[in-house]
DNA sequence: CTCATATTAGTACCAAGTGCTAATAGCGGG
DNA sequence: CCCGCTATTAGCACTTGGTACTAATATGAG
């Protein structure tokens, strides 16, 4: 034995782990041990081969990239909503919403959160956002979730405007306040809802 | 023929496009031609084999986890910058970023790219915003380029705060203003930068 | 020496191809 | 109607990087 088989296959391991392209030829030159060596120990330690490593770091960028576009429709869950008036949505945060260094929320999203709950419950084919104020208050950490709670302040049909305030919180203390001034194409009159 | 050529081509190209694990007898049956015209497809197009594709993706991955610096974590593409004065970015607007109905861009994407790059203009470890006031002054539709330009407006390092203004054009007209009180960690003092 | 574990060797087989040759289909023009 | 051309299909040998399985050989411990 050139080296006790333990320590072989944790050295085999971590070759494989930050290189996954490897192929058992090429490790067997590496340990000086023949191809159906490195092959028991793969067994051994339940390493797929190649294509299927490699397989699986391409489907995980897949993955990545498919979850990072949609900053879609709207963010969050609805949870609650009464058309014109108030609405309610969750939302969780994720790793992938945070600063790497610090766990930290990137503000877009409690934004993104906010501003399509305001969107949506505007009771709209179009409904834009004209204006808007936003208090960033404590820092949101990846794992929590945000209930955000929109209420409609002020309706001026005859001026195309809407107002809606938004407050989000987690775990009952408030981490966002957002204002919205938004614009909507049909003037709903009063009465005629439906 | 049950298509011409060069539309099954197109179809191909764009079917692995969206999928790249896909094989050629999956490919021959969904455009019910036989394996072997999928493969001279293949040729004529210079598309590579599931396997090399599957390769390329992995690769692509493997070198960005690699780097992943905080360049990603920027929403548009920062192409000039000139730390704790102001920076410039440009963000291309795509149809995943627009309202299905009238292909208008969804605000939190405008303002995605005014905080991030307010945060990176920022010369800090950690910056966060506080608060912001925001004006969507025009529309702005799939297919067209927004340049985003940060000035920082103000510093007071003793309190911790940093104020910058972000105006955003598309063809010279200005389609949106945002204003960030910014919170700052170190308090780098007035003359000591490096 | 013997037994168990470790290692090596060899064979058949698989997926998803490449590379090459050859047959066939379908159509347009003269 | 036949010729020629492109498009399509078929078939076979070969390649990579394996799996699955069997069998032979080391090698060290008791």
């Amino acid at each position: 034995m050139r080296k006790p088989k333990k320590e072989r296959q944790a050295a085999l391991k971590s070759s494989i782990k930050d290189n996954p392209f490897v192929t058992d030829e090429e490790l067997s030159a590496e340990f000086g041990v023949s191809v159906q060596t490195i092959r028991l120990d793969r067994m051994e330690l339940s390493i797929p081969e190649l294509r299927e490593r490699i397989k699986h770091v391409a489907e995980k960028t897949f993955d990545d990239e498919v979850k990072s576009l949609p900053i879609d429709e709207v963010i969050g869950e609805i949870i609650d909503i009464e058309l014109d008036n108030k609405a309610i949505s969750i939302f969780d945060v994720k790793p992938e919403h945070v600063f790497q260094r610090n766990r930290i929320a990137r503000g877009h999203h409690l934004f993104a959160q906010a501003n399509s709950l305001a969107v949506a419950v505007m009771n709209e084919e179009l409904a834009l956002t004209v204006k808007s104020e936003l208090q960033f208050l404590k820092p949101v950490k990846a794992g929590q979730r945000v209930v955000a709670k929109a209420q409609v302040t002020d309706r001026q049909p005859h001026k195309h405007r809407a107002f809606v305030k938004v407050v989000s919180t987690v775990d009952q203390a408030v981490v966002f306040i957002g204002t919205f001034e938004m614009y909507r194409t049909t003037e709903q009159s009063e009465g005629d809802n439906t």
